[in-house]
DNA sequence: TATTGAATTAAAGTTAACTTGAAGAATTAC
DNA sequence: GTAATTCTTCAAGTTAACTTTAATTCAATA
């Protein structure tokens, strides 16, 4: 078993993609989008620093839990100066984090309620089922398919 | 104002489209996704029946419970013969619907309690932390976006 | 009847989060 | 030193749920 993991400065990607599990491709698509950004040796080759394990892993736990990368991107952002987060960044991300998922529940819970509350009608009328609300045409954006629960929350 | 509503046999798309709300193009393709099956006139255009409406109230108020189309479509196969859900048939698939609701919710609670139990932490290792579960690369089905909270629950 | 409005099909585009494939360059192993 | 790995980029494919466009045909109106 060779030792492709620390050639003179930086970790190669397939290294990280060992030690992550994230697939070189996901790798590098998370460089596209801003998640990582590693440097290059002369030839062009990705060099990791040991950080970006830890980055990454941010990565994955926050979608885990439910976060686009674009949102991801933004939590990150608030990081000064391009640094992977620690302690007490984590704790301050986390409790954002945690704030979205209890919005979350509680919209799926009032969603729930509601249709609690439909079981025995079953009127399916768009004019008077509590269950439809309409969606104002006027705030969509995009065109893809929509969200299983809604547009993406906005971390602050 | 031209009345475009029954012709003869069956309703219009054009008509259909006013009534729900959606888009032509979006009725022909839960044609194509075999949610509503319209007959044709001689000519080839499609005629609705007035329980079509109905039926598409049922899969717009199921969408937004958070369902797929495929998922509309596995509930609708469960009503004998292509019929379109009456009272009845609602008081069951919407039970059947507010468990899997229920189910998700619970899940993301789980979630939310496990990530305040890591807020202080910030340990952020792939191998120790509780927020992060290895998706186990066998049970993987397709290789499109994963959904936000989870690959999507069966409806029995 | 001529024109306008509505419908038809088929193909391609859209978002998200990646994967797959091709073709070539760099590194490592023997 | 040469073969076998690994890496690089770029383009295109994948799912979901539709939309957009194009080229036509049908139906309704004046």
């Amino acid at each position: 078993m060779p030792n492709k993991r620390l050639e003179n400065r930086g970790l190669t990607i397939g290294y990280v993609s060992e030690r992550t599990g994230l697939s070189p491709s996901a790798i590098r698509y998370y460089e596209d989008e801003r998640l990582v950004l590693p440097e290059r040796n002369e030839s062009g080759h990705r060099r990791y620093a040991r950080s970006d394990i830890r980055r990454l892993s941010f990565v994955m736990i926050s979608q885990g839990l439910g976060f686009s990368i674009a949102e991801i991107r933004e939590a990150l952002a608030t990081l000064p100066e391009h640094r992977t987060p620690n302690k007490g960044d984590w704790a301050r991300i986390s409790r954002k984090f945690g704030a979205v998922l209890d919005a979350r529940i509680a919209q799926m819970q009032a969603l729930r309620s509601r249709l609690d509350g439909c079981i025995g009608c079953g009127c399916l009328s768009l004019k008077t089922c509590a269950l439809y609300n309409k969606r104002d045409k006027a705030a969509r954006r995009g065109q893809g398919p929509r969200y299983l629960l809604g547009d993406p929350v906005e971390i602050d």
